[in-house]
DNA sequence: CTTGACTCCGTACCCGGGTCCGGGGTGTAT
DNA sequence: ATACACCCCGGACCCGGGTACGGAGTCAAG
């Protein structure tokens, strides 16, 4: 591995604290730019490939899905790309997650109010949680 | 289909509004008991199993899993199970929700944040969304 | 008795985001 | 030179909750 520098896939794996696999992964989604080999093949990243992979999983974190990524990552090359269609990106998966969130707002509310009907006590038989589950 | 009587999987399927396959899939997951079948093998279904299609579909929208969804009819066939172990199932998904819940305002505010940060003017170069992605 | 709708079964496939396996080639330190 | 860690690749497998496929048998109506 002398010669040419670079990370190895390893090192970029280590300091991005994802796995090996996982950056390979990237790379046959097309999430990950494919990084020039060295003369036995080995994959050399640049030093910026840390950074990418961290922009990817802190994307992620920010509730966007790889294929979403990659469309954000896709506009980035394109030159002629407005903000204003990052933006409506995200604004678009912040209604998702408003959707989510009052998704499960609603289960956890309907869960609650059925939890409420039991005190816990007694044999299974006539158990209000499950009565209410049978029920309409 | 003479003689026997007993719903066949087709109008279980349309009265509990699941696909056929959903119920021959529940019955290999052993969520749904196994029907009598007639002469000719089909499965014939009591009424009742339209109501224990609906109360998987409705604990499901409770947001418990099928494995979870067992574990409840496993527990109703014990007739020594207290109440208090329903209960406590349904508490623990209470706080699986409210768990999902927080993660996803924490998501939503990150990204509400980032959102803010950009005017959707100007092109993609120095976008602050995209920047405030790739920065810590 | 034929036609069309229904059912049977096992198996494969779908989504997303990876993870693991196994058999082979390298890199490097001792 | 030998050990050991690292890397290559394609493909299989995992989770959950189904859905689809295809060939064969069956049912009910006309």
């Amino acid at each position: 591995m002398t010669g040419i520098s670079g990370l190895t896939i390893g090192e970029v794996a280590k300091q991005a604290e994802v796995n090996i696999e996982t950056l390979r992964y990237y790379e046959r989604r097309g999430i990950l730019p494919k990084p020039p080999r060295s003369r036995t093949n080995y994959r050399r990243y640049p030093e910026t490939a840390v950074q990418q992979v961290r922009f990817i999983k802190r994307t992620q974190r920010l509730g966007f899905s790889l294929n979403e990524i990659s469309d954000l990552l896709f506009l980035r090359r394109g030159p002629q790309t407005s903000r204003a269609a990052v933006k409506a990106r995200a604004e678009a998966k912040l209604e998702d997650i408003e959707a989510k969130i009052l998704h499960l707002t609603e289960m956890r509310d309907a869960l609650a109010h059925v939890t409420a009907l039991c005190d816990g006590k007694g044999s299974i038989d006539g158990c209000p949680i499950l009565h209410a589950m049978e029920g309409e």
